[in-house]
DNA sequence: CCCGTTCTTGACAACTCAGTCCAGAACTGC
DNA sequence: GCAGTTCTGGACTGAGTTGTCAAGAACGGG
């Protein structure tokens, strides 16, 4: 009587990301079942099964994102005061390596829903703000433990510099949408790190070496 | 024998700009015919006959946004040396006034639909690209204006630091979609502002006027 | 006022969409 | 190998989609 029951075929957060991607390609009204059953290899009664309908398939998949992301944000911006500066470097750079590797040059899935839905959805909504504020609160800290070192001007208010880094990444984001060459995009990257309000004698060369940041 | 024709009952401009409000609104694949025809009141017939299928509208609105935008931005971004530097300030203030004072806070459309389109609709592609380009050679010699009078650095590549500011205010396009206090966006953009690469003492104050700026 | 032309409206066909459902497959404890 | 459970795939439904078409309305020269 105690019969078991069949365990189910997928790995769900592989099958997550599969869902994550397509959207993150193809956008959310863009999208449809049929993409994502192809996407994932699974029919649709096992999509609908472990995850829901396609608005909880997308929320589900954003929400992975959305921890990922942050998780490795959050941990590529804490470290030592000393090395603050430098982190601060690397999260610039890092969202261009990030498009420059990636073929496809998908972005940060945040910002790309966040301009798709227009905040017409407010669950998705939601997210996103936690999503940016969390980013935020680590730039703030990486600015903070800059400041206290020395490097940057501590007069200059820290969630301002951490909103504007923030800002210029997803910007990246967008102008790297149409075929730009890379080198315009690491110019840029390195540009707006040289224009931070650097202490005098404080701004670090932009040809030291770079250590690579994982993103996403 | 020379019968003369009803005459449109439409004005194509008015029409296309009620296209163009609805596709930004809700994207491209968010946007149905019959959202089309409720925006602009016209049948399907109508629709097609003057403008062609979906996709047509779409270049055709959009076409008509890019050459507004970039005849608006060109203009603003012209004048005389002395007053370049003022000119780039209300750039970055009038991409936040913008949002600001449109309660659907739409921003950019070649920004908006460079993320939604990922790159994968050829004809939009080439489009953005050009609208970028545009941009960023008034932007480059507005810079370039700016340092032969003796305000921004001469040493920076002007092309960098145009890129930079198109960088920027498409990024604050992005940050403003999940409601943030708009003053927040006007200090992102001062901010960005006062990080150029200004000589010693040109550096403006921040409480100077500000003279408005045609955006959309 | 008539006429040829073009515009307009909305019905329509063909197709795609999201979501449901069911018949059968897979699995393990017994 | 059987039984009881859950998983799986795809057929199916009804709503929504794009694009077409035809019947009639509007127009102004003659």
């Amino acid at each position: 009587m105690v019969g078991v029951a069949r365990p189910p075929s997928f790995d769900r957060p592989t099958v997550l990301r599969a869902v994550e991607n397509q959207f993150r390609k193809t956008g959310y009204a863009g999208t449809s079942l049929d993409d994502i059953t192809a996407a994932t290899g699974l029919g649709r009664g096992s999509l609908y099964a472990a995850f829901g309908d396609k608005h909880a398939m997308f929320m589900q998949a954003f929400e992975e994102y959305c921890g990922r992301n942050e998780t490795a944000m959050v941990s590529a911006l804490s470290g030592p005061d000393e090395t603050a500066v430098l982190r601060l470097r690397d999260y610039l750079r890092g969202a261009v390596d990030f498009l420059i590797d990636d073929e496809q040059r998908l972005g940060c899935m945040a910002g790309k829903f966040a301009v798709e839905l227009n905040g017409q959805d407010p669950l998705v909504n939601e997210r996103i703000c936690r999503d940016f504020t969390v980013l935020q609160e680590a730039l703030i800290s990486c600015v903070e433990g800059a400041q206290r070192h020395g490097d940057l001007d501590p007069e200059v208010p820290a969630p301002e510099i951490a909103l504007l880094l923030l800002t210029i990444s997803r910007g990246i984001d967008v102008i790297s949408k149409c075929g730009r060459d890379p080198a315009e995009l690491v110019a840029v990257a390195d540009r707006a790190f040289a224009c931070l309000p650097f202490l005098p004698g404080r701004a670090p060369s932009l040809t030291a070496p770079l250590t690579p940041l994982e993103s996403s």
